[in-house]
DNA sequence: ATAAGTTATTATCAAATAGATAATATCTTT
DNA sequence: AAAGATATTATCTATTTGATAATAACTTAT
């Protein structure tokens, strides 16, 4: 028993270890993961995850936002970024024994052509297509992403978190369609609003109107949220159960693109 | 941009991988982690984490479980393991770059003095041991800790996995204590009941009655619940806010040993 | 056997929260 | 000026929660 800490590191075989990172946009309120086409094999063709090595010198958090600035020329401060897991089965790489450390992201409205990314082999894929197995992912991928959707739907009762993907300043109702685009159902807009205005987690820029958004219709004022740090669990939490009117709302199944 | 997924896992630097599990258990009316006394440098004479390297054709979860059974002879299927994430900071292990997959896991009522274990560098501490920093854990086991605390809490929040610290039947009276000890506050009895009683998670096994247990009163019932797979997170849940009754009721701080 | 003590279970009531619906406010467009 | 659109506030009811008490079913001491 208790074999444990007592080891020599360098007596055992190497293991190769990469991140990938699930990025997750709304787009076209849709809410969508960012995938990369494989050029070579194993795999060749098939639908990614953006990822790659760690450095010698560099933390998994580190690599992680490394990789997210990469793909989509975001910074860290600008999106969320968390640690989902790490996946080791023996043969899920077929070349040697590769452990990944997964992250998710949540971006603001990436643009569909990739700034600053691959963007011939860059593309926005609506998480639909991987729930519905109509898409084909390299390696675990699709395990992945599912887990990494598990645990945004989770993370997302923070509603700070779902604030990440509007912009730093943003309306009640650009919240709620976020809400509405990931639960893939339609939210009673008094009710949401009465929750978010006593929930203390955001701030009303009072003074500030929108400008763009929709033509016509009263203005709306502009909210802003506190930086998310870590996300303890005893903080403030939304239930998304049904807070949904029953009336006829039932929206549309998301769309391909 | 998108050096990702096109490489050559041979050609990169290599990393050993090991796992270490928090194993929580409830002693004395106190939530404790299970430590061992590292026999080795670095570190040595420091409490370290369960733990050891993943072998060639193990996957991670299955490394985890054998270490649980290794230092607790407690299966799998006996306890909840879940994983808790991965901890890579170039520097942690001063021999070598070494990743760790850590997890937590719950185990009913393990006896002090381990069995199966090595009991003479094995020992139950109480977590606030380690909160409160009264305890030097080697590596970066004392964040690994932190971090699986915070993670416990959450999860709690799902009933059946604070079953999991009892006995496969168990009262209400023995749940509501596993829920005293962890939030180290009191609640009140005839409110938890209520909850338990209407959530639909457990199943009363009503004919049955507790024939140990306390000594005096009214016996209770058994219940029992079914096993807790994927914690997807739309499960019916609870909020352990503040169902405690505000009169003199407040836990002594915990115990140490 | 009875009384006292202990734990479990059920009941009750007020306060807070959530779901449903409507009313009002402030814009844009026709 | 009217119609349409979105935001915001207001109500009302039903449900849930917090607080407290009452009752039930046992064990132990007298």
């Amino acid at each position: 028993m208790s074999s444990s800490p007592e080891y020599d590191p360098r007596a055992f075989p190497p293991v190769a270890v990469t991140v990938d990172v699930v990025i997750f946009t709304i787009y076209e309120e849709t809410l969508c993961v960012l995938l990369i086409k494989r050029g070579t094999e194993p795999f060749r063709n098939a639908w990614a995850l953006p990822g790659g090595f760690i450095k010698p010198e560099e933390d998994l958090d580190t690599a992680a936002a490394r990789e997210l600035a990469e793909e989509t020329g975001i910074t860290e401060e600008a999106a969320y970024l968390e640690q989902l897991g790490s996946y080791g089965s023996p043969k899920r790489d077929p070349r040697m024994r590769v452990v990944t450390v997964a992250y998710w992201a949540i971006c603001t409205n990436l643009p569909p052509p990739v700034s600053g990314g691959d963007a011939a082999h860059a593309e926005l894929v609506p998480t639909s297509m991987i729930e519905e197995k109509k898409i084909k992912l390299a390696f675990d991928h699709d395990r992945i992403v599912r887990d990494a959707l598990e645990k945004a739907m989770e993370r997302l009762e923070y509603p700070p978190i779902a604030a990440k993907f509007c912009s730093p300043q943003f309306t009640i109702s650009e919240l709620r369609k976020v809400y509405e685009a990931i639960w893939n159902t339609s939210f009673d807009q008094g009710n949401f609003q009465r929750k978010i205005r006593k929930s203390r987690l955001f701030e009303n820029l009072s003074v500030e109107k929108s400008s763009e958004g929709p033509r016509g219709g009263r203005p709306a004022s502009l909210w802003s949220t506190q930086d998310v740090d870590p996300v303890h669990g005893s903080s403030e939490r939304f239930e998304v159960a049904q807070a949904s009117t029953p009336k006829i709302k039932k929206k549309k199944t998301s769309k391909n693109r």
